[in-house]
DNA sequence: CCTCTGTTTTACCAAATGGTCAGGGGCCCG
DNA sequence: CGGGCCCCTGACCATTTGGTAAAACAGAGG
């Protein structure tokens, strides 16, 4: 693999795991068998190496979110290709979901770049919830404070491992399957109206 | 307030927004108007002021938690109540929640000096959870999995501002009333059996 | 007045931080 | 062979990091 993308995938490890904060070039460097001038020459800063990585974070989130939803039915199939396509990121790049949980500390200029690449995924889902509210699919209520709701809950099931440990839950891929599908159960019972 | 005390208050702050590894001691001492050696001379080290800080946030948490079961009647009513307190916990001090937050991201030994703080709480919770299921009140399942699920929406929910404001909610007192009684619905559908 | 005790500050320090500048090696093209 | 050109590195640098040692300060009690 080229020495840049191989800067990229660790910075995305770290910044995802440790934080951007807590991320030096020097650790960064280290761990890649590198020079830290060799990420500096890539990316001009630290600033610079986070634009990269967001960059690439937020399009790999999107494409995944995209596939998972190209071979999705309709009506509550949705919602369950969705919450697939998160777990399998969860377990197969954890750290992405770790860089979008970073972001939001980052605050304003970075949570933007992402927000605003997430915005059309965001319009579908909204749409989406409205269309089966009005079909009365689903409880009617603020299709944007469910889909809250709904992030909330997948994000945190899919990466609070230690929370998970806490409750004497070990992260394994045997239990990952076991907490999908409870969490499968836990939103339908919260979305949708039984018939 | 005695020095210690605001020291301890700046640090849970700090590290409950920015983070352990991106709090500077200096900067620290700075925003508190006094010399880095004085906070060293209170807590030692700055991995000495995390354990206090800690400490301090885990009882606080625990204390707001307990008191808001207080008052809290059976059934839904105690989920309502915890649900209230853990919103008035994220309005008067977010950084609270935040530093739990930091905590799994911290690992090991940090999560469990936390985690072993709640386990008495997390036990009368899943207790409450299989009465609950026993009685028929809640879809039965592995009450941890729904302990896990649920600490996931409230939290994410609480504590998300940056993705709120995404989808466009402003965090405002008045929106977080709306979050909150949305949340409370979302909760009560995902948990409770229609009757 | 003096001393004892708890607190805060001044003066340092070695290591780590992000970053600059001038090269050095490989490789393709004239 | 000689330039460019891309990628990488070595030597440096100012600043910041967590931390130590010692001195100044303030109050209480004798």
């Amino acid at each position: 693999m080229k020495t840049s993308e191989r800067v990229l995938d660790a910075a995305l490890a770290s910044f995802g795991t440790r934080g951007y904060g807590a991320t030096s070039l020097d650790a960064l460097a280290r761990d890649l068998g590198v020079r830290k001038q060799t990420i500096l020459y890539h990316f001009g800063s630290k600033e610079g190496l986070l634009v990269a990585v967001v960059e690439m974070a937020v399009a790999d989130l999107a494409a995944g979110l995209e596939e998972a939803l190209d071979d999705a039915g309709a009506g509550w199939e949705r919602v369950e290709s969705v919450v697939r396509g998160v777990f399998r990121i969860a377990v197969r790049r954890p750290e992405l979901l770790g860089l979008i949980r970073e972001l939001g500390r980052l605050g304003a200029p970075w949570v933007t770049q992402a927000s605003d690449a997430f915005e059309p995924m965001v319009k579908r889902a909204t749409e989406f919830l409205e269309a089966e509210m009005a079909a009365g699919h689903l409880r009617s209520s603020d299709p944007r404070l469910v889909l809250v709701s709904a992030y909330s809950t997948v994000m945190g099931v899919a990466t609070e491992v230690e929370v998970l440990r806490a409750v004497g839950i070990e992260p394994t891929l045997r239990e990952t399957v076991r907490r999908r599908r409870e969490l499968l159960g836990f939103l339908r019972a919260a979305l949708y109206i039984e018939r």
